[in-house]
DNA sequence: ACCCGGATGGGGAGCGCTCTACGCCCACGG
DNA sequence: CCGTGGGCGTAGAGCGCTCCCCATCCGGGT
């Protein structure tokens, strides 16, 4: 009895053992199992379904892709895994994926552009069905052009690519809306009576940092607030809570501070914390963001909302589903963030 | 001039290009470019090495796969990236297996077992290199031992698995003891007084949990604490959340609750809040892992500190790394935490 | 001078799957 | 009754790489 080798052999089936115990030749099978277009009658379809059940056949990818020269996977390129704005988009990217039957390849950049740029010939070489890329862009030349040659290269050999944070890379993107959420925070902190600020603004080559302290400055312009400090630092927790200490060393007499996003906020809080300085009696803090992990700070931080899950599952979407368009004129998908007030703000009187 | 098609090609250059244009032969050409242990002669090796830079070369992984029947591939199974546990130890996880120069697959299981079973025979049919399992295991024979199936044919076609949290997988393991910390915070806790305690446990189904709860019984008998209530909920921030919302309905005589895990207890601590019960003044609140963002958290909360991300390295390189002992008797890394009082638990008079 | 063995290069057979040809069979029209 | 075309199965050529096996070349031993 070698009728059924794969059974015994101890080794997976193959496509050959799941033809030959059906009785149909390799195409056949392939036909039925693979994802072609070409009929087979029904009666020889349920052989070999039934055939591959009994040997608990899968496909071997690497033979799939090799042949097709196209696989299943999706890169996911984050700059930081453990930061929670990234954790959460990545939940997204993840569970869109998973329904889309693709295989989510993690990279983590530790915000190297270098390494970003690495990541994605790795998934060219891969043939990669898409890259995700989450996190915002810099501002140098250098690197974002050859990034972007590396992505078009990608692209020409069919895989496709989404982004998540800003455009100028030419691919389809779901772009938060920076600059308008900041102008609105900022009104809204008028609004409660601040003039004085001071900003917490990341570090000056990288595009979100920059596009927030625009809005903000804008949004201030209008409403009749000034910002008084700007210091930079790197776009973490720690970033923040360094920022906001060197805030206080020089000295301010803003009434809040804004940090460009909800890590560096809250690194700035403990910053003042530490420093007994009362949040918001002494000094308001706002962010960016809205994190998951926002949920259980005290104060309760004031930011601007953004939807990050949902983001991530819109670019994950962006990336799998073919949308010829995007060849001519990538898609754009505006995320507005939406000002939310806490307890991290008070009201001037 | 045809001596270069790949440069002009557009398509990706393979090893007969490179071969071809060092004139050599392919098998030169991989020994020089693959990790074979053959030596080639210096004067080709140079020849070939060059080539493959002018042609920008780099190898087709699914094919190098198919070939060796391997991969590079390391699946990294948890069941919430967003969840700052498992986002913490994936941080660490991905570190190492960068450095190993291994590709990782993100798998989310949303706590489900059968799907943490569906991965892995994915990776399994990806040849990868080895799966790292991040989560407590439960305590249902059935999917358990499908799992432990699963892996052990994954094993025998040459695979490696690590996994963190328990052993009973008979797969080298980085295992806290969640018992021996338990039982230490338990101690501690009394030490300040504390004699009546409310559990929130999780999932009667999570070993974890069990374990924990265990720990800290084995803990309060032997200093002479009693656990008052107990609590089942979901193992996460909203599960603490409820859990608490209803210790509080039942109402209780606990002067302090412990959570099984620092997101629950962060949930927990936002019920208390809207419920103005003051922490620690009317109840303390103590919790277990020490997540990052426990650095944030007000007031700052007393746990058991596992080293995550260290954790999530030493699962990698468990993986990664060939252990001939492992076949009979898998490595077992034990991890034990340590009790850390911050402000979330009072001293009692 | 001859044989032997180590060091290296090349040939070519797969790895498992897809897909293009091509062939067979049958219904149908003229 | 033969020609024709559509439906459906099979043969077989790759996809790009690895690696077994054989051929070649040398230097040294006897």
């Amino acid at each position: 009895m070698t009728e059924e080798p794969a059974l015994t052999r101890g080794e997976p089936a193959t496509l050959d053992d799941v033809a030959r115990l059906a009785g149909v030749s390799p195409a056949t099978a392939s036909r039925v199992l693979g994802k072609s277009t070409r009929a087979v009658r029904p009666e020889l379809r349920e052989k070999v379904l039934d055939a591959a059940a009994r040997l608990s056949y899968t496909a071997n990818p690497h033979a799939r892709a090799l042949a097709r020269s196209a696989s299943d996977i999706v890169g996911l390129l984050v700059h930081d895994i453990a930061d929670p704005y990234f954790s959460s988009i990545a939940a997204g990217v993840t569970r869109v994926a998973e329904e889309q039957g693709a295989i989510v390849v993690l990279g983590t950049t530790l915000r190297d552009p270098e390494r970003e740029i690495e990541y994605a010939a790795t998934l060219r070489a891969q043939r990669a069905r898409a890259i995700v890329l989450v996190g915002s862009r810099t501002t140098d030349p250098g690197t974002t052009s050859r990034l972007a040659a590396e992505l078009t290269a990608f692209r020409s050999a069919g895989g496709r690519v989404a982004c998540v944070g800003q455009d100028g890379l030419n691919v389809p993107t779901v772009r938060p809306d920076n600059q308008a959420g900041a102008d609105r925070l900022a009104r809204a902190l008028t609004g409660l009576g601040h003039r004085r600020f001071a900003v917490l603004c990341g570090p000056h080559d990288l595009v979100t940092a920059r596009e927030r302290l625009d809005g903000f400055r804008t949004g201030l312009a209008a409403s009749g607030g000034t910002v008084r400090d700007v210091v930079e630092g790197a776009f973490t927790r720690d970033g923040g809570y360094a920022s906001a200490l060197e805030l206080l060393r020089h000295g301010t007499d803003a009434t809040c501070v804004f940090a460009v996003n909800d890590v560096m906020a809250v690194g700035a809080m403990a910053a003042l914390r530490e420093r007994s300085v009362g949040v918001p009696e002494e000094l308001s803090v706002a962010g960016f963001d809205d994190i998951a992990t926002l949920r259980d700070t005290i104060p309760a931080l004031t930011t601007v909302r953004l939807p990050l899950e949902e983001m991530g599952e819109q670019a994950a979407r962006l990336a799998l589903t073919p949308n010829p368009a995007d060849d001519d004129e990538p898609a754009l998908l505006p995320v507005s963030g939406e000002v939310i007030l806490r307890e991290s703000t008070r009201r001037l009187v």
